[in-house]
DNA sequence: TTGCATACATACAAGAATGTATGTATATTA
DNA sequence: TAATATACATACATTCTTGTATGTATGCAA
């Protein structure tokens, strides 16, 4: 009964519903849809007041798939968080770090500011998990451990824009007199802050579309 | 049976359980005592996972009693909200716009985020409800009026910073090629980024104690 | 081709949590 | 002082949600 599979390639996960599948390909397909799923209902109606049940629904699954590829809800929450925060990290490095372009430092961090905005514009998935874990999650029991990660990464990227700051003074490009200690947390809080409004600015008529210009201005006021 | 009460002087609240109660004073007292209960039970465990019979009992009461004085959850947090939020903005304008102490607009605006991190510090009040509503609640449904709040009192506040820097430029204390709208929105955001840092460092080993020298270092890169 | 593991779907049990309806003793007011 | 409104407590019905247990068809390996 139902459709037969006859060979190992990924099925057509089509709408009539066979009753159970299994190559390591389908498997994967399924987990994925289940963590799109999760985005999106999650940036609708918040973590909590999404059940793995609505979730499975918007997936075309049920939840036995869910519980057989996540522990529970938060490990979902997770696997979906790191899907764009570890890409982010790569470009960090790469825009920041590395100097492709013959780009001056104080560029190359504008360059990373303006880049991630650009992907939270262009990329609906980025959007969305920003928009879930600083809007529509509540970091207690088990998300309290992604407050450490944050408060981690976000040293980390302090570290980096005080080693590009610390380029920037021996090219003579900032006043001497700010440490790039200083200005290194400046701008980190500063982009911190410009995210969190990003991120609440949903209509973008208030913060969005200023955006790029506040990252040129802040940049600017670095200059000497 | 149970106390008897005599007249109309507010009662003890004795802990024998007396089965009603009645003056307005005691109904204002058990109402204020749901919302101390409700911002304690919510800074540990989130709005979402906190019931209000969880709530209830932490206060001594009934839920019979929140619903009483609060249509439903929401309704409560915003009433706990308020409170902390209206003394926030009276201190903003008393520190930033009226010139007490002969201080120069950059000392005003240095000392209104100095103060701000101050009550932080020293009011639990204050500084579980903030906690709470940057990181314990999830901004959908209802919660979502309180970001289009948010989205206002921040260009109110961009507003007097903007006033604040004007003053600035006028007693040649700041650059003059930064307009104060620029200034105003890049300290704005600063702060936003700081508050946030602030409260997710519940440890207060990363930023907590470093907060203040940054207000203090983001000011002096303003300063001519 | 047999046997086991995989990838789910289905079924079940149990516990919250909410909103509301109702009971009730006391304050307040007329 | 009687009547009414207040300030709750209690009880009830219903709806979600979760976790787990179980069933089952298929892929895959020996």
């Amino acid at each position: 009964m139902g459709l037969l599979q006859l060979n190992s390639q990924p099925s057509t996960l089509s709408s009539t519903k066979p009753m159970a599948r299994k190559t390591k390909e389908d498997a994967e397909i399924t987990r994925q849809r289940i963590i799109d799923a999760a985005r999106e209902v999650f940036s609708t109606h918040g973590v909590s007041k999404t059940s793995l049940e609505k979730i499975a629904k918007h997936a075309n699954v049920t939840r036995g798939a869910v519980y057989w590829h996540f522990e529970n809800k938060a490990e979902l929450s997770f696997a979906m968080r790191e899907q764009v925060i570890l890409p982010l990290f790569d470009r960090m490095d790469e825009t920041l770090l590395v100097n492709n372009h013959n780009l001056d430092p104080l560029q190359r961090i504008e360059n990373f500011l303006l880049a991630t905005i650009n992907v939270l514009n262009h990329d609906p998935a980025t959007r969305q998990t920003y928009e879930i874990f600083m809007t529509k999650c509540e970091y207690v029991d088990e998300f309290s451990l992604v407050l450490e990660e944050i408060l981690d990464n976000c040293s980390d990227i302090v570290k980096k824009l005080e080693q590009t700051y610390e380029e920037a003074r021996q090219q003579n490009l900032v006043h001497l007199n700010h440490s790039p200690a200083d200005l290194a947390m400046d701008t980190h809080l500063f982009f911190s802050g410009l995210l969190h409004m990003w991120v609440k600015d949903s209509d973008g008529t208030r913060f969005r579309d200023r955006a790029k210009s506040m990252i040129q201005t802040h940049l600017s006021l670095r200059r000497k």
